[in-house]
DNA sequence: CGCCGCATGTCAGCGACTGACATCAGACGC
DNA sequence: GCGTCTGATGTCAGTCGCTGACATGCGGCG
C-alpha cells in the first residue's frame, strides 16, 4: 500500500472525460479535473502533458500492438496483407464496453482542438506502421504510403464499429473496407 | 487609401513566418509578432484564431480551388478520377516561389502542436472532397473514404513536388503517386 | 535508526487568448 | 460642407493553460 490512494492517472482520465462531457472541454478546467480526482492542478501536468491527451492513453496501446502484429507477419506476406492483416486484430485492444469509446469520441467531435490531437494519433500511428514496413524490406515512400492508405481503412472500420448495434467482429470491418477502397481506385 | 498602413494580415503573416524560424515557435512572443508588423496583440487575434493560425491562409485557397474543381468534373467522370484529375490542378495555387513552402514546411516539422493544425486542415479537405463528391451522387460512405485515400495521394505528391530540384508538373507527381498506390493495395 | 527516493503539494510567474470599451479617419447621406 | 456611422485598431483587465523551483512526508533500505 502506497502513501497514496492507487491509479491517480486513472482516477484523472475519469474525472476529466466526466468534465468533458458534462460542461464542455473548454469550461472544465484542469484544476476542477485534479480536484475531482483528489490532486492538484500541478499533479495533473506530471501526469499528462497536456490538457487534451488525457483523453488519449490508449492510443499508444494500439500502436504497440500493431506495430508487434506487422513485425510478426510471416515474411511471405505483402506489405499490404500485413498491414490489414495487423489492423484486423485491432478489435483485442478495444475497451470492452464500446460506451466509453462513444462518449470519448463524443467529447472529441465536440472540439475541433481534441480532433487536432486525434489526427496526430494517427498520424504517429502510420509512421510507426510505415516504420515497422520497412524494417520489413519495404522502401521508404512505398511504407508511407501504405500506411497512409492503411490508416484510411481503418478510419471507415472503427467509425462503422462505433455505428453498429450489436458490438462486430472489427477483423470483419476491415475486410470490407479494404475491399470497398480496391474498388474505389479501381475505378 | 486606408487610415492604417494597408495588408495588416499580411504583414503578421510574414511577421510570424520570420520570428517562427529564427527563434523557434515557442520563443516567438504573439506580442514580438504584431509589433514587428506596426500592430498589437489584440489585432493579431482579430486576423487569426490563434498563434497556430497564422502560418495556414492558404488552406482555405486550395480547399476552394479543388472543391470547384471537383464539382466542374465532367459528369461522366468517375469519383477517383475526378478527384485525382482536380489534385493535379493543385499545382497552380501553389506559391510561385518553392522556397517559401519549404520554409513554411520546415517550421512546422520542428513543433508538434502546428502539425496537429497541418493535419486538420488536411481533414478538413477531406471532409470538403467527400462534400463535393457527394453532390455529384456518390454515397458518404463511399466518399469519405474516396476523399481520405485521395489526401494520401496529395501528401505523397506534395512532399516530393517539395524535395525535386526543379520545379516540377504538380499533375505528373499526382498521376505517379496513383499509380504507385494501385500497385500498393493490388497486394 | 536514520537517510533517501519519489509522488505529491505549494508558490510564483509567463504567455495565449477573451471581453468590454475607447478612438478616430474616411465613407456616406443630406 | 457637415454630421453621422462604420470598421479597423488600441487599451485594459482578467482567466487559464502550463512550467520551474522548492518543500513535504511516507515507505523502503542499508
Amino acid at each position: 500500500m502506497g502513501r497514496w490512494t492507487p491509479n491517480a492517472r486513472g482516477r484523472l482520465e475519469a474525472a476529466a472525460l466526466e468534465l468533458y462531457e458534462q460542461h464542455g472541454y473548454d469550461q472544465a478546467t484542469v484544476t476542477q479535473i485534479a480536484e475531482r480526482a483528489g490532486l492538484t492542478e500541478r499533479t495533473f501536468f506530471r501526469h499528462f502533458t497536456d490538457k487534451r491527451e488525457v483523453l488519449f492513453g490508449g492510443a499508444q496501446l494500439l500502436q504497440d500492438h500493431l506495430v508487434q502484429r506487422v513485425a510478426d507477419a510471416p515474411a511471405s506476406a505483402a506489405p499490404w496483407e500485413a498491414v490489414t492483416t495487423a489492423l484486423g486484430g485491432a478489435g483485442e485492444v478495444f475497451p470492452a464496453d464500446r460506451e466509453s469509446s462513444r462518449q470519448r469520441q463524443r467529447v472529441i467531435a465536440a472540439h475541433p482542438g481534441l480532433q487536432e490531437r486525434e489526427l496526430i494519433k494517427l498520424a504517429t500511428l502510420s509512421e510507426a506502421l510505415s516504420g515497422a514496413l520497412q524494417r520489413r524490406g519495404v522502401p521508404a515512400r512505398t511504407a508511407q504510403l501504405t500506411a497512409d492508405t492503411a490508416i484510411a481503412v481503418f478510419k471507415a472500420a472503427f467509425t462503422r464499429w462505433l455505428e453498429m448495434p450489436e458490438r462486430p467482429d472489427f477483423a470483419a470491418l476491415i475486410q470490407e473496407a479494404v475491399e470497398e477502397q480496391r474498388t474505389v481506385v479501381a475505378g
